[in-house]
DNA sequence: TAAAACCTTCGAGTGCGCTCGAAGCAAGCG
DNA sequence: CGCTTGCTTCGAGCGCACTCGAAGGTTTTA
């Protein structure tokens, strides 16, 4: 129960353990294992364990940040923001301060987006009204 | 008053008037020159009027047009499906019902959005969280 | 022990939505 | 009259986030 940060078990983990294969990890993420080693590559994982023969062992940890890093994909932040909140949380707690800074920033824009979208919503309804009174009044399809 | 469709005159117009070069409708829709004549191009537009000499004059309608197409960028659909809108409105009445399928459809998938969205906000506002209670428990900055 | 999975490095390719520039010419305006 | 704006066609370039493949090796597992 060594859950220091990130959402709260979810998801039934495909096992019960805590090492993980590359290959596990795409099953379950649906990233491609190329796509792992490239987050691993420019810097968007934290440390990835080692078997002592130098293979990649995920832990569930690992499978909490990127079910993170997924959520901030979806918000259409740049994977240069995820490197760099990435970085600071490996350059420890006194980096707290900057990363809520950066959560509350990309809240703001979550929440913005999230307005965009409800205004088209009402364009959309709109406009979907109006073909539809066009339906009724004219010979349809 | 010829309001046949879309948004219903809520921007003033840069001009009373009803004809508008490429660069004032550049000016109002922040889209370049360039990407207006690519539009037209890719079968973004419905047909641009044409001075006597062959210049694009558009008309209100077609700002009506461009602002219905940044809505539904702003949806994230590809462009080939606003092609495919585009074609259906050009081709006339009887595309009504495939059109108001295609609007029902993308409103479905701007609700999705705005609940992946709403999702993430709460990831966002748990993180945020947990990183309030940590500087007030830590030394902070 | 053999097949399957993993490792590394390297570099090229993909899809999307523009974005830009150049050439060479026609038209508009002040 | 001359500068600005516009036209066309063509084709290249860009930024992003992967995505893939190959080469050449080691490790794991059935």
């Amino acid at each position: 129960m060594t859950l220091t940060e990130s959402s709260s078990r979810a998801l039934p983990r495909p096992e019960g353990q805590d090492r993980y294969t590359i290959s596990e990890v795409a099953a379950h993420t649906g990233l491609s294992a190329h796509t792992l080693r490239w987050y691993e590559r420019i810097g968007l994982m934290p440390h990835v364990d080692r078997s002592h023969t130098g293979q990649r062992r995920f832990t569930n940890r690992d499978l909490d940040w990127l079910a993170f890093v997924g959520k901030l994909r979806l918000t259409g932040m740049p994977v240069a923001d995820m490197v760099r909140f990435a970085e600071l949380t490996r350059e420890g707690g006194h980096t707290i301060g900057a990363r809520r800074e950066l959560l509350v920033r990309t809240r703001g824009d979550v929440l913005s987006r999230i307005a965009e979208l409800h205004d088209t919503l009402a364009v959309l309804d709109h406009k979907i009204e109006v073909y539809s009174d066009a339906m009724q009044t004219s010979p349809e399809e």
